[in-house]
RNA sequence: GGCGACAUAGCCAAGCGGUAAGGCAGAGGUCUGCAAAACCUUUACCCCCAGUCCGAAUCUGGGUGUCGCCUCCA
C-alpha cells in the first residue's frame, strides 16, 4: 500500500507510481506577481507544500517546481499604473512573495522558474507546434487549433462543443475557431516584447507552464497541482499544448486544491472579501493559519473568518501545552528506564504513526491525520506526568514534532530561554508561595502575565510558557 | 444550456456499506492555596422522500438548498 491520489483526469483515486522510483517530479502553478499573494493563493501554496512535504515523510526525494508567472495583462496594467517596468514589478512582488511564503513556513520550491528567463524556449516550444500543423500563426499572433488535438477537454470532461456552446468568450474572426487560444501575442505599443519567427511579442499565458515543465522536469511529469480554476482552460490548455508537441502523457496525476471562500463565497476584489496573506500573518501565527487550512480536505471548499481562525488558534494552543508540559517532564521527570507498563504506553504512542501514515496516504487526508494528532496528544497528556521517566516523555515530544512535520505546522522549535529578571521574580514567587504570603505570589504572577509569561504550578514546581 | 461539487452536533470537520473520529465552544466534575494546564462525564432522528441490501450518513432514483467551472482568476 502506498500513496493514493485523486486525479482529475480520471476522476479516481489512483495508487501513486512515480515514474522514476523514489522520485517525484512536480509542477505547481504560481502566483502572477502584481501584488502580494491572498489567502486564497496560500490555500493552495499550503495544500501542495502539505504534498510535497508529506512525500518527503514518506521518503521520496521530490523535485517541486513553482513558476512565477511574470509577463501577462496584469503585470503590465500595474506597471503602467506605477510608471515602472514590468520587470520592476515582477522583482518587487516576488520578492514580497518570498517574505510572505518563508513566514507562512512554505518550503522553498526546488527551482521557481520565471516565463521571461525561459523565453528562447517558449519560443521553440511554439514553433514545434507550428511545425506540426497544431498551430497558425495570424498577423503576428500564434494560435493553437484545439480541434487539432484529439484529446481536447480530457482534463475537464467537455467537448469541444459544449464548450463552446456555454462560451462567453468574444468571436474573433481571424481565430479558426473560438476555442483556439494564444500561444504568442503580437506587441501592441508600449509592451514589452521578445523577438520570435513571427515579429516582436510575447507568450499567452498557458505556454510558460508548458515548457518549464518539460524543461525542469522533462515531457512527461509525476503531478501537476493548482487550484480548482485552473482546470479550464489552464491545465486542459497545456495538456493540448504539452502532448501535441510530444506525443507523450504531459502529467500522470493532476491535482486541484478547492477554493478558499469567504462568507461563502469566492474572494473577489469587487465584492470586497479580499485578504492578503500578509494581512493575517499580522493577526496569527503561521501555525495558526495553517491548522485552519488544513483542518478539511484539500479537495473541498471551506470558508475563511476570523471565528474559525481563532478555534484553530485554540487548536495550536492545545498542542502547544502538551508539548511545553512534556518538557516540562523531560527536564524534571525521572532519570530511569521505563517499567513494563510504560513500555506498553511507549509501543501504543508510536503506533499513532501508523494511523496517520495510512490516513494521508489516502489522497492526503489532512483532516483525518490531525485528528490522530490529537489523539496522540490526549493520550501522552493523559499517560505521562511527573513521575513518568524523561525517556517516555522524550518518546512522545519526538513523535507529535514528527507527525506534525509533513504539515508544515509548529517546527520552529528555536526557543528563547527566560532572562535573568525574569528567572528571579518566578524565584521571588516561589519564596512567597513557601511562605504562604498568597497575595504577593498572586501579584508577581499578574505581573509576569502581563509581560507574556505565563506560569503554572505542578506537583513538582512551577512551569512557564510564553502567552 | 453543458460539466461538477457540497449538505453530518452551537461552530468547524472526518468518515463514503457494518451501526457516528477529531478540534473549538458550552455544562458538570477531579486536581489545585487560588489559577492555569490536564483528565473524566455530557451534547447528532448524518437536508427531505422513495428504493436496493441482513444492514445506508455512506449505494440508486427523485426533490430542496448552497457553491464552483464553462471569461483573467489559486
Amino acid at each position: 500500500m502506498g500513496i493514493k491520489i485523486y486525479n482529475t483526469l480520471t476522476r479516481k483515486k489512483e495508487e501513486f507510481v512515480p515514474i522514476t522510483e523514489g522520485e517525484v517530479k512536480m509542477y505547481v502553478c504560481g502566483p502572477t506577481v502584481y501584488n502580494f499573494f491572498h489567502i486564497g493563493n496560500a490555500r493552495t501554496f499550503l495544500v501542495f507544500d502539505t504534498v510535497r512535504r508529506y512525500f518527503e515523510y514518506r521518503g521520496y526525494k521530490v523535485r517541486f517546481i513553482q513558476n512565477f508567472t511574470d509577463i501577462d495583462d496584469k503585470m503590465i496594467k500595474k506597471a503602467n499604473e506605477e510608471g515602472v517596468t514590468v520587470k520592476d514589478i515582477a522583482d518587487k512582488y516576488i520578492k514580497e512573495y518570498y517574505t510572505d511564503a518563508d513566514k507562512l513556513n512554505l518550503k522553498r520550491a526546488t527551482v521557481n522558474p520565471r516565463a521571461t528567463e525561459h523565453m528562447d524556449e517558449i519560443i521553440s516550444f511554439i514553433k514545434d507546434l507550428v511545425d506540426k500543423g497544431y498551430a497558425y500563426e495570424v498577423d503576428g499572433d500564434v494560435y493553437f487549433e484545439t480541434r487539432k488535438f484529439k484529446g481536447y477537454g480530457k482534463l475537464s470532461h467537455q467537448s469541444i462543443d459544449d464548450l463552446e456552446a456555454g462560451a462567453r468568450i468574444d468571436i474573433d474572426e481571424r481565430k479558426k475557431d473560438p476555442m483556439d487560444f494564444a500561444l504568442w501575442k503580437a506587441q501592441k505599443l508600449g509592451e514589452p516584447a521578445w523577438e520570435s519567427p513571427w515579429g516582436m511579442g510575447r507568450p499567452g499565458w498557458h505556454i510558460e507552464c508548458s515548457t518549464m515543465a518539460s524543461s525542469l522536469l522533462g515531457e512527461t511529469i509525476d503531478i501537476h497541482g493548482g487550484g480548482a480554476d485552473l482546470i479550464f482552460p489552464h491545465h486542459e490548455n497545456e495538456i493540448a499544448q504539452s502532448e501535441a508537441r510530444s506525443g507523450k502523457q504531459f502529467s500522470r496525476y493532476w491535482m486541484h486544491a478547492a477554493y478558499l471562500n469567504i462568507d461563502n463565497q469566492k474572494m473577489s476584489k469587487s465584492l470586497n472579501n479580499f485578504f492578503t496573506t500578509r494581512e493575517i500573518l499580522e493577526k496569527y501565527d503561521a501555525d495558526v493559519v495553517r491548522l485552519f487550512m488544513l483542518s478539511g480536505h484539500y479537495r473541498n471548499p471551506i470558508n475563511f473568518s476570523l471565528d474559525l481562525m481563532e478555534q484553530a488558534k485554540s487548536g495550536i494552543e492545545r498542542m502547544k501545552n502538551s508539548l511545553t508540559n512534556l518538557k516540562y517532564i523531560v527536564e524534571n521527570g525521572e532519570d530511569r528506564e521505563l517499567t513494563a507498563e510504560e513500555k506498553e504506553i511507549s509501543l501504543r504512542l508510536n503506533a499513532y504513526k501508523d494511523k496517520f501514515i495510512e490516513v494521508m496516504d489516502d489522497d492526503f487526508n489532512t483532516a483525518d491525520g490531525i485528528s490522530v494528532i490529537f489523539d496522540l496528544i490526549r493520550d501522552a497528556n493523559t499517560n505521562i506526568n511527573e513521575a513518568s521517566p524523561k525517556k517516555l516523555a522524550q518518546n512522545a515530544i519526538e513523535l507529535i514534532y514528527d507527525l506534525l512535520s509533513p504539515l508544515g505546522i509548529l517546527q520552529n522549535t528555536d526557543e528563547d530561554g527566560l532572562d535573568e529578571k525574569i528567572e528571579k521574580m518566578i524565584e521571588d514567587r516561589q519564596r512567597a508561595r513557601e511562605e504562604k504570603n498568597f497575595k504577593e505570589a498572586d501579584r508577581i504572577r499578574d505581573e509576569l502575565k502581563a509581560m507574556g509569561i505565563i506560569l503554572e504550578d505542578t506537583a513538582k514546581g512551577v512551569r512557564w510558557k510564553r502567552a
